[in-house]
DNA sequence: TTGCGTGCAAAGGTTTTGCATGGCA
DNA sequence: TGCCATGCAAAACCTTTGCACGCAA
C-alpha cells in the first residue's frame, strides 16, 4: 500500500527550498529559480513531480491562481497546524493575509446546514482590497 | 479618448452567444465550440481579444480557474445586476452554486469592519464539496 | 540487484503576438 | 479612403508524458 519513497538529494533540496517560504504563497517556477540561485540545479519536470505529491500528501496546499498567474503553493507543514483560518488576498498589493476568527466559523456552520455545502478553508482565496490598498 | 467601436458580425455574434450562457460560467473554448455548432465560425483569436474587452469593461466577470482548467467568465451585463452573491464551486463535480443570504452579507460587513479588508465578492469563489457529492 | 527517481526531450493545451488582409464608417 | 478588426500562423507559456539512465536501499 504504502509505496517505498527514496531519499534524494533533490527531494531535500526542494524540501528545504519550500520551508523557507514561510507561509508565503509560491509557484513552481520561483522554487525553481530561487534553488538555481542557491547553486540547485533540480530538474523542472522533478519539481512539478514532488510538489503534486507533497500537495497530495498535505504537506502543501494547491491554490488557484489568480487569472494569467500560475498555480500556487503554500507550505503548511507536516503538523498541519493551520487548519482553521481563512486566507485574503489583496488585488491591489498582492499581498496574503489570514484570518482566524469565529465569525468565520460561523459561516462554515452556516453553509453546511443552511445550504449543504461543506466549505473547504484549505482550498478557497477570499478577494478583495486590504486596509493599506484602500487608504491609497 | 474614447477609441472608435466598430460594429461587426464577429462581435455580435459573440455577444449573442455569450448572452445565451445566462449566469453560466464559460471558457472561451465553450464559446467558440457553441458558436461552431451555431454555424458561425469566429476565429479563436477575436474571441480572446473581444472577451477580454468585455471583461475589462465589465459586461464579463473573469474567474479564476480551479487549478488545470481554463479562465472562466460569466455574462453579468451592463446592468451589472447581481453584484452581492457568492459563488460556491464544488471540487468534487465542478459545479458552480449561487448564493444569496443575509449571513453572506453579515460576513462581508464584519470583514471590513474587524479585519479592515474590503472583499469582493465578484472576484472570491467558494471551494468546497455540495450536497449531492458529499452523500455518495 | 531492484525498481523508484530523475531529467531531457517532446507533446499537449491555452493564450498572446505579428502581420497581411478584410470590412466598417 | 482611413484605420480598426479579423484571423492565420507562429510564438510564448505552463504543465504533463515517454523513456532511458542514475542511484538509493
Amino acid at each position: 500500500m504504502k509505496q517505498v519513497n527514496y531519499n534524494t538529494k533533490q527531494k531535500s533540496a526542494i524540501m528545504s527550498c519550500v520551508k523557507t517560504m514561510g507561509d508565503k504563497h509560491f509557484t513552481i517556477d520561483s522554487l525553481c529559480k530561487k534553488m538555481q540561485k542557491g547553486g540547485e540545479m533540480i530538474g523542472r519536470t522533478t519539481v512539478y513531480r514532488f510538489v503534486e505529491k507533497l500537495s497530495a500528501e498535505g504537506v502543501l496546499r494547491k491554490y488557484n491562481a489568480l487569472s494569467g498567474e500560475s498555480v500556487c503553493y503554500q507550505y503548511v507543514g507536516e503538523n498541519n497546524s493551520c487548519h482553521e483560518h481563512f486566507h485574503l488576498k489583496c488585488e491591489k498589493c498582492g499581498k496574503l493575509f489570514h484570518m482566524d476568527c469565529r465569525e468565520m466559523s460561523e459561516l462554515v456552520e452556516h453553509i453546511k446546514s443552511h445550504h449543504g455545502f461543506y466549505l473547504n478553508p484549505l482550498k478557497t482565496v477570499i478577494y478583495g482590497v486590504c486596509e493599506v490598498c484602500s487608504t491609497k
